[in-house]
RNA sequence: UGGGGCGUAGCCAAGCGGUAAGGCAGCGGGCUUUGAUCCCGCCAUUCGCAGGUUCGAAUCCUGCCGCCCCAGCCA
């Protein structure tokens, strides 16, 4: 692990499989408890993903056991060695540690190929000829029982021959599969002689064409767990109803090393999101995105991006708990995780997202002074730093009203407030173009109330924050929102797709936004709160020390937004 | 309709026969040179519903209701 993230002495029992993992190791059945990830690299992780992660190492971790990552690339037609990295660099990220154990399935392809002879030399799996379509025929329907393939009574030594054939090459994709011989007429669809391997004439992201025939997931899961010594094999509940192949498997091959137990527990959704590779690939391809680390995407790389820290995305992980219930976790969890990180750990800055000029008339012409401020207002380890300033500034449109709502204790009409780290100001008069728009302020300082001086003492409503105009650094800044406009985008709501769904208004580029000189050396990756606005990223890939580009991690907690809301001015 | 699961607050989630933890959200207040942070307080007489067992039930039993998953040579 990065850092400190898992408790030193997690309780025993925070959910259900650490209470299984617990009495495990309390009656012996393990010395060491092993766990896996094992995702397929056929696209970018998640943060369903992240729960999974956070799980399987978690577990290892508390136990002092071992987590393995292991690629399951079992069908070369969807895979690509580019999600491999991808895979490997978002694990690392989020701040897990697999030592030597990182696997792929293709390492056992022979072991397992030798399983699968084992079966069939036991009689318990034979070849199939029928085509994809008889097949499904043949399998009978949730309420009716499937039928036996004619293939089915093959001889073994019939079956050796095939299967040797398939794998020698002398078929085409299709002509042949492998099946388990259990029972076509189980009330689990899974049980009726599922397919452990068929033929594919593709070549593989690691064992190139040594192959073509390629074991099915059910088949290659559970033997590559076993292989591993996998105590607790931890997936989600749509693999439910794969458990008693799972088991079936590991009774038909008694020599496998060990018996791993598969437990499930519920996926993680997020609302006003979607999380299925599917849908993650379709707006990334359809170009809906800017690729798979768009920060809007809940892609761990898009996560990354956007600026959340690995510290939070652990955490809120964590909170989100592990069940077997059915659930919609409110992106406010994830957004108060990042925020608690993140006000720990964010230095302090001024940034002006949308200027308006303010003019000091009383302050002398081409002074400047160098006002101090504090990078962390409860962190004075983090130092302070000064930050000019002049009689002309920018301040954010939004600090200003000419005519304020109830309550506005900001800048207006003859109103004083106080500048960060500066001086109370009083707005005197207000300059307006031809059509009417406020272009500048004209205000008045009062020299006595510069921070640190007594005078400053004297209490005004508000405090906004500037940055000086003749030092100001200019940025593009992106602001973010949600992905979709409805908590279940792929609810299937009125037959309407979640595309349909789409918030037009997910992103918006800022250009011209005015920063303090500080922030013109900013690293990429490093994460700012701008005070009074939220807190923002360096863009990793955009961001240049001459030309800043942010994007907003998440706003500030904002109670003026919600009073606002209540109330709309006007009303 | 067959099989497998799941129902505790707006959203998560503890609970394991002894009288409903905690977090998020929300609301009210305090502090504040960030309308942030922080601090304090409030927020389930009731656990999908109905019966039953028991001195005592969210926990055990029975019946019902609702929701999710499964008919890829995907994972």
């Amino acid at each position: 692990m990065a850092d400190e993230a898992t408790p030193a002495a997690p309780a025993p029992g925070r959910d259900f499989i650490r209470q299984i993992v617990a009495d495990d190791l309390a009656a012996g059945r393990h010395r060491v408890i092993v766990t896996r990830f094992p995702p397929e690299p056929n696209g970018f992780l998640h943060v369903g993903h992240a729960k999974s992660i956070c799980l399987n190492f978690g577990v290892a971790a508390e136990t002092g056991g071992q987590c393995y990552l292991r690629l399951d690339d079992t069908n070369p037609l969807k895979e690509d060695q580019a999600y491999v990295d991808a895979i490997i660099d978002c694990v690392r990220w989020l701040g897990f540690d697999w030592g030597e154990r990182l696997t792929h399935a293709s390492d056992y392809f022979e072991r397992i190929h030798d399983c699968a002879v084992q079966l069939i030399e036991a009689g318990k799996a034979y070849v199939d000829s029928l085509d994809a379509d008889r097949m499904r025929e043949y399998r009978g329907t949730l309420t009716e029982p499937g039928r036996d393939s004619p293939f089915r009574s093959r001889s073994v030594a019939e079956n050796l021959e095939l299967f040797a054939g398939m794998r020698a090459g002398r078929y085409a994709d299709g002509e042949h599969v492998l099946r388990a011989k259990i029972d076509m007429a189980s009330p689990n669809i899974n049980l009726r002689d599922p397919v452990l391997y068929r033929i594919r004439r593709a070549t593989h992201q690691r064992t190139g064409d040594a192959w073509c025939i390629y074991p099915m997931y059910d088949f290659a899961h559970v033997i590559s767990d076993a292989l591993e010594g996998i105590t607790h094999s931890l997936c989600t509940l749509e693999f439910e109803d794969h458990r008693p192949l799972y088991d079936w498997i590991l009774d038909q091959l008694p020599g496998l090393p060990a018996r791993p137990r598969q437990i499930e527990f519920s996926r993680l959704n997020l609302a006003f999101t979607v999380t299925s590779k599917r849908k993650l690939a379709e707006l990334v391809d359809r170009r809906i995105v800017a690729g798979w680390d768009d920060p809007r995407l809940p892609t761990i790389a898009g996560m990354r991006r956007r600026g959340y820290p690995p510290a939070a995305l652990r955490d809120f992980c964590q909170r989100v708990g592990i069940t077997k219930k059915e659930h919609l976790i409110q992106m406010s969890l994830l957004e108060n995780c990042v925020r608690e990180d993140l006000n720990t750990t964010a230095p302090r800055a001024a940034a002006v997202l949308r200027p308006l000029k303010v003019v000091l008339t009383n302050y002398p012409e081409g002074q400047v002074e160098h006002l101090t401020a504090a990078n962390h207002p409860d962190r004075p380890e983090l130092g302070e730093r000064a930050v000019p300033f002049g009689r002309e500034l920018w301040i954010e449109q939004d600090d200003f009203a000419e005519v304020p709502p109830p309550k506005f204790h900001r800048l207006k009409p003859g109103g004083e407030v106080r500048l960060r780290y500066g001086y109370i100001i009083k707005c005197e008069r207000v300059v307006k173009d031809a059509d009417g728009h406020v272009t500048e302020v004209h205000c008045t300082y009062d020299p006595e109330t510069r921070s640190g001086l007594p005078g400053a003492d004297r209490k005004v409503k508000g405090t906004i924050h500037w940055v000086s105009a003749a030092h100001a650094v200019t940025a593009d800044v992106r602001l973010y929102d949600r992905l979709f406009t409805v908590p279940r985008p792929d609810a299937g709501t009125d037959g309407r797709e979640y595309r349909e769904f789409l918030n037009p208004a997910s992103l918006e580029t800022l250009t011209g936004c005015r920063l303090e000189p500080a922030l013109a050396t900013a690293a990429a990756g490093s994460t700012w709160q701008f005070e009074r606005l939220g807190y923002f990223v360096a863009d990793r890939e955009d961001h240049a020390p001459g030309r800043p580009v942010f994007n907003r991690v998440v706003t500030l907690r904002d109670s003026w937004a919600r009073l606002e809301e209540a109330a709309p001015p006007g009303a």
